[in-house]
DNA sequence: CTCCAGGGATCAG
DNA sequence: CTGATCCATGGA
């Protein structure tokens, strides 16, 4: 490969580790410290970072560029929504220091769908995993070897027994349900498009095994609906640490929180909030294997800075 | 071995 | 309406 034949897009601030891995998508290998492939739809990408630049690591087409330009995100201003997020909050200044390098992805409809649907009650490694075997059970060979994610024409092709064989275990049965709802167009991604984003989140809703938390997913990442708080243990647990002195809350005063706090941008918020704890948890895990053999009095000093305004 | 995971359906009150 | 329980599976 000569290198001329390699597109090189200038990104400042932002970093595609960080966006990869915010637990936003599925569907990626990483080869080395700052190399990834990324797949979306029928797409394939080889991306590297190096310093604010990232480079495409093989021959693209303008379209195909113009197409990870959209998918990353990379046109949109996100300097101004930080600082309106960060106005006169701690917290989210301290965020936004960890992973201020993510971008909201605008993702594949129908594969966010299937992705979500899958991660409920379920670690990210393995949500991947179910993933993989999906595309290369019903998706499209690509010339790399690799596969598109299927389509729901696709799809129909599986059973609820196949979707448990590959791994799906009892969400098997709202995959079946899902992919049935989009081909009859009982969800049709065009009248999701269209709607307000409390229709759309109901309609979203009809498909069974899809609740509150797996639907906001789908319009932030899959719907580009920035006005929606996904609330999963993590966020409940930051939201509870970090404004609510540790407090239990229940779901709607978190949400209500968040929109009095971040208002339209609330879906980045989330996201940077998610990525921070779990970034804290994984520094936590290897501090403790680190020290495990000096009797260490547990608590390893700052869990996470104690959250006034 | 037990515990848990980017929850939601179902059942019990 | 709220709250407890179950759900498949595999990695820690």
């Amino acid at each position: 490969m000569r290198m001329e034949e390699c597109k090189s897009v200038f990104c400042p601030g932002f970093s595609l580790a960080q966006t990869i891995e915010s637990g936003q998508c599925f569907r990626w290998k990483k080869w080395e410290e700052g190399r990834y492939t990324v797949l979306s739809g029928a797409h394939q990408v080889m991306l590297a970072q190096t310093g604010d630049s990232i480079l495409f690591l093989e021959e693209t087409t303008q379209a195909e560029a113009a197409y990870w330009r959209n998918y990353f995100d990379w046109d949109r201003e996100y300097d101004k929504i930080k600082e309106r997020l960060c106005r006169r909050d701690r917290v989210m200044e301290k965020a936004v220091s960890v992973g201020g390098g993510i971008r909201i992805l605008r993702q594949e409809f129908f594969e966010t769908l299937i992705g979500f649907i899958i991660s409920q009650n379920n670690h990210i490694p393995r949500i991947r995993g179910i993933m993989e075997r999906i595309s290369q059970n019903y998706g499209t060979p690509l010339e790399s070897g690799e596969f598109a994610f299927p389509t729901p024409q696709q799809l129909a092709a599986a059973s609820e027994e196949d979707f448990r064989r590959l791994g799906a275990g009892f969400r098997a049965r709202y995959l079946t349900d899902a992919v049935e709802k989009v081909l009859s167009g009982q969800v049709s991604e065009e009248r999701l498009r269209q709607a307000d984003t409390a229709a759309a989140k109901a309609e979203l809703m009809t498909i069974c095994g899809v609740g509150e938390k797996v639907a906001d997913c789908v319009l932030l990442f899959g719907l580009g609906r920035w006005e929606v708080f996904p609330t999963d243990v993590w966020i409940r647990r930051m939201m509870e640490q970090l404004y609510f002195r540790g407090k239990e809350t229940g779901l709607k005063e978190i949400q209500k929180e968040a929109e009095r706090r971040f208002g339209a941008y609330r879906g980045l918020a989330q996201q940077y909030l998610f990525y921070y704890g779990r970034e804290s948890q994984q520094e936590r895990r290897k501090r403790d294997d680190k020290n495990k053999c000096h009797a260490s009095a547990g608590n390893g000093g700052d869990p996470l800075p104690d959250g006034g305004v």
